[in-house]
DNA sequence: GATGAATGAGTATTCATTCAT
DNA sequence: TATGAATGAATACTCATTCAT
C-alpha cells in the first residue's frame, strides 16, 4: 500500500466512525462518509470490500484503543485512596463507552450486521468479542481486597458489574436524552458513593 | 372504529414493536411489518399516517402498559423485607427495560426519528419524554428510610441510580451479545446484594 | 334507482367535475372525489364502473347543457348589428371553453384515456365526439352573408375559424398564466374588430 | 460533467419530453423516461433532483429553443409581400407550438406543478415564464405599419392576438382531435384570408 | 489509485378497486 | 344502498456497489 493509499484509508476510518457514530448504521450512506474523507464513493471499495466491513474495521479501531487505555488501571491498587482510584476509573470507563457505545448501538439493533460482524472477525483468543472494562475492574478490586482496602467478603466480579453499570448506565442515558433533544443530569459520583460504602471494610 | 379495524391495529402495533426490536428502526421494512401482522403493506397506512408514526405508537404503548406496572411499586415499603423487595423491583425492571430497550436503541441511533418523534408527541406534564423506573424507586427508598430499614444518610436519587443501573447495564449487555450471536452470563443479584450492604442501617 | 341513488350519482358528478378540474384527471383521487361529494370511496364504484367512466359522465354532462346553450344562436342573423352579435357570441363561447376546456385539457395530455373515452363512448350521428361551437358559427355567418350584412366573398367556414380562435385561445392562455400563478390580460374585443374589418361588405 | 455524463443527460432531456408530451405529466413514469432513454432508473437522478425538475429542464430546453426561432422574424417587415410573411409566420408558430404545448398542456392539468416550476425557475427580466410568439408577431406588424403596407388605423397588438390564435387553436384542436383518435382538417390559411382582409390598407 | 457515471434492487407511500358487513 | 376496511400493483426515489476511464 502507498503512503497515499494509507493515508486514504485512515481518513476513511476516521469519517466512518463520525458518519456511523451520528446516524447509525442504517442511516450511515458511503455518499456521506465519502465525502466527509474528501475523496469519491469509488475510493471506498478499493479499501474495504463493502460498507460492512468499513463499520467492522472502524470499530474495531476505537475498541483497540481503548483497550490500551484499561488494562493497565489494575496496577493502580494501593495507591491514592480506594474512593480516588474509583472515581477516575469511572470517569475512564464513561469516555470508553462513550466512544464505543454509539458503533455499539449501531449495532445492537441490527441483528444481522452484528452477527455478520462478529462471525467474519478474528476474534481474541478469549473470544470475547469486544474488550470489556469489566475485567480489569474486578482485577483491580480483588487487589485491593488482597491490601484490606477493600472488604474481602464481597465477589470482586459482582462489585465490578455493580461499579461499571454506573458510567455505563450514565454515558447511555444520555446518548438516548440528546437523541430526544433533552438533557439529562446524572450524578455518577453520587452514586459511586453509594456502592462505595459496602465496600469499605468494617471499622471494627 | 369497527371491531375488526382495532383488531387490525392491535396486531399491527405488535408486529411493530417486534420487528423494529429485531431489525432497528432503517432497517425494519414496512412489507416486513405488514407480513408479520398478515395484512397487506397498504393497510399499515390505513391505521398510521407512515413508519415513524407506527414506530411512536408500538413504542408509547409499550411505554405505557409498563408505567402502569411501575407506579404503585413504592407501596411496598415495609412489607417483607428491604432484600426481598429490592429483588422484585429487579426483576420488574429487567422485565420493563427488556421490553423497551429495543425500541430505544432503535430510536437513540436515529437521531432524527427521535427528535422528530419527541417534538410531535404530546408529552406528560412532567414533559418526561419516557417513563423512567427511577422516580417510583427513590420514592420507594425514601419510604423504607423514613420506616428506619434503610441508612438515612445516602441520597435516596443517588441509591435509586445505582440500584437502576443494574437490571439496565444486564439488559443491554444481554442484547448485546445476543445480537453478536454469544450469551452473556450476568448475575444481578450478587451486584445487587454488594450495593444493599451500602444500604443497611448501621447494626448498632 | 331510487331517488336516494339518483341524488348521490348527481352529487358525485359534481363533485368530479369539480375536483378533475382542479386537479387534472390522473392528480384527481377518487378519495378526494368521494369526500367533496360527502360519500364513502366505496359508493362511487356502485354508481360507475371505474374512475374513467365518472369522468367521461362528468364530462359528457358538461357538453350536453353546453350545446343547448349554443344551438339556438344561428337565428340571431338579421338582428341588433353584426358586431354587437358577434361580441355576445364570443363571450358565449368563452363561458363555454372556460367549461370544458380543464376536462379537455386533462384528456388532451393523457392519450390513453381520450382514446379510451371516445371507442367507448357513443358518438353522435355526426360522429363529432365533441360539439363544437364551430358549426352554429358558421351557419351564423352564412345567414348573414345571405342578409348581405357580412361580405359575400369570404368562406364562412374559414370566418368561423377565425372567430372561434379568440376566445377559444384567450381561456386557454387564462388557464396556463394562472396555474402559473400569473394572470393574462388578453383584449378579446380588440381582436375581435380586427377580423370584424375584413368582414364588413364594401361600402361601395 | 464529462463527455459521457453530457450525452446522456441530453438523451434524458429528449425521451422525457417525448414521454410527457404522450402522457402529461402525472402519467409519465420514471421508468418509462428511463427505458426511452436507455439508461438505468438511477441515472435520472445523477442528472436531476427529482421528476420535476426533470420536466421543468425539458420544458425550458424547448421554449428556449423556440425564443431563437422567432427573435429575429420582425425583420421580415418589407422584404415579399405581407401576406406571404404571415403564412410564413403561421407555419413558424405553428411548429413552435406543436413543440411547447403538449408539455404546457401537461403542465396545465397540474396547477401545482406550474406553481412550483415558475415559483422556482429563474425567471427572465421581463419576468415572462414562457416566450411567446405574440410580442415578435405585434413587433412586425407595427414595422409594417409604418411601410404602409398594414392600415395604420388597427391596433398591432389586437391583431397580433387575432393571428395568434389561428395557429395556437389549429394545433391545439389536432392535439384533441389526434388524443381521441380522430382528425380534425383545419385550414388556417383559410382563416389567415379572413383576417388579413382586415389589415390591407384601404385601395383608394 | 482515484474518479464519477451508471446500475438495479429495494423502500416507503399512494390509490383505484374489491369485499364483508 | 352505503360503508369503510383491506388489497396489491404501481410509483418516485435511494443507495450500496460496479465499471470504464
Amino acid at each position: 500500500m502507498t503512503e497515499r493509499g494509507e493515508a486514504t484509508r485512515q481518513r476513511l476510518l476516521d469519517a466512518a466512525a463520525a458518519v456511523f457514530s451520528e446516524r447509525g448504521y442504517a442511516r450511515a450512506t458511503t455518499k456521506e462518509i465519502a465525502r466527509a474523507a474528501a475523496v469519491s464513493e469509488g475510493t471506498i471499495y478499493r479499501h474495504f470490500a463493502d460498507k460492512k466491513e468499513l463499520f467492522g474495521a472502524a470499530f474495531i479501531g476505537r475498541n483497540a484503543s481503548n483497550a490500551v487505555a484499561i488494562t493497565g488501571l489494575p496496577n493502580l491498587a494501593g495507591t491514592k485512596s480506594v474512593r480516588e482510584n474509583l472515581q477516575f476509573l469511572m470517569r475512564a470507563i464513561e469516555d470508553i463507552e462513550a466512544n464505543v457505545a454509539p458503533l455499539q448501538a449501531a449495532m445492537s439493533s441490527d441483528a444481522e450486521l452484528a452477527r455478520s460482524l462478529f462471525s467474519e472477525a478474528p476474534q481474541g483468543e478469549g473470544g470475547a468479542p469486544r474488550i470489556t472494562p469489566l475485567q480489569p475492574l474486578a482485577a483491580y478490586l480483588a487487589a485491593e481486597q488482597k491490601l484490606g482496602r477493600v472488604r474481602a467478603d464481597v465477589d470482586a466480579a459482582d462489585a465490578a458489574f455493580a461499579l461499571f453499570a454506573i458510567p455505563f448506565t450514565a454515558v447511555t442515558s444520555r446518548r438516548l436524552a440528546r437523541a430526544a433533544g433533552l438533557t439529562a443530569e446524572v450524578d455518577m459520583m453520587g452514586a459511586l458513593d453509594v456502592v462505595l460504602r459496602g465496600l469499605e471494610p468494617s471499622q471494627a
